[in-house]
DNA sequence: AACTATTTATAAGA
DNA sequence: TTCTTATAAATAGTT
């Protein structure tokens, strides 16, 4: 019997050109990410919630539990118990402002921490790579048995 | 070598009691989530927000593409006509706020794209210490010329 | 914070 | 589009 399928093969992660293959990916995908949800939320009673624009249509999904207005509710709620406007006719921050400016202080941490763990390690697996394309290189000449192997060694 | 895992077991779709066990877990499927969120996003160049409560702590935990504000603001925008800024106690950003805001936002841009290039550089760069390790493993035996000058390599 | 044995998700093909 | 199948990817339990 000829080979039915090729399986899953592995995916190059950049934009999707072709336009019905994106759309089924998009589809595919977003039912996993939505079923991915739905076990976090049932395994750890963690409330989520996920909102996605499709990019050809201009349609929006949703995912939420219990809803996403509730958990959009509950996390403009949570940083801003204050009034949007105080009495005296000076500007307050809205809650959805609050909420943005907080959490985007905390994305930026984050973002720096990982940055930094990240540099460290390349930095380090950097000099690995040079030291061992010295090591390879210094012994080409002498031993030339391993230029076929190193060089077809595929990185991609 | 004798067996050193079970593997991967079923786990039944429920709240799982187990305090510490919950928090690995939410930590290890939340970051899948996001991980998902982030190559749909990737692939199908659709804009996606996530938020997600942690259960134990209080923490709130989102992603977001081109950013979790953007996306809510811009469902909240669809689900309201009303225009986000009016003379009747809607707000408007001031000059200087708006100038931080964007600044910020370009902040995270900027560190989310050099964690992006880092993280793809650093698999590759993995890949290829891996392919190495894996060359010279090989190797070894029948040409015990290179063990010396590779074991003296010095990478923590 | 790593490691694997497995389960789960999914890219192609039909 | 829905179903199938080979394979890539996520992750539960362990150390």
């Amino acid at each position: 019997m000829a080979r039915t399928s090729r399986g899953r093969q592995r995916v190059e992660m950049a934009k999707i050109e072709n336009k019905s293959h994106l759309e089924v990916t998009f589809s595919k995908r977003r039912a996993g990410l939505f079923k991915k949800a739905s076990e976090l939320s049932t395994l750890c009673g963690a409330d989520v919630g996920i909102i996605a624009f499709s990019p050809s249509e201009k349609k929006v999904f949703s995912f939420g539990h219990p809803s996403v207005e509730a958990v959009v509710e509950r996390v403009l709620g949570e940083n801003n118990p204050a009034p949007p406007v105080n009495e005296t006719g000076g500007r307050v921050l809205a809650a959805t402002e609050q909420f943005i400016e907080d959490h985007r202080n905390a994305r930026v941490q984050e973002l720096n921490m990982e940055l930094t763990r990240l540099e460290a390690i390349f930095e380090l697996e950097k000099k690995r790579g040079e030291a061992i394309d010295r090591a390879v290189e210094a012994n080409r000449e002498a031993h030339g048995w391993l230029r076929g192997f190193y060089d077809d060694l595929s990185f991609q």
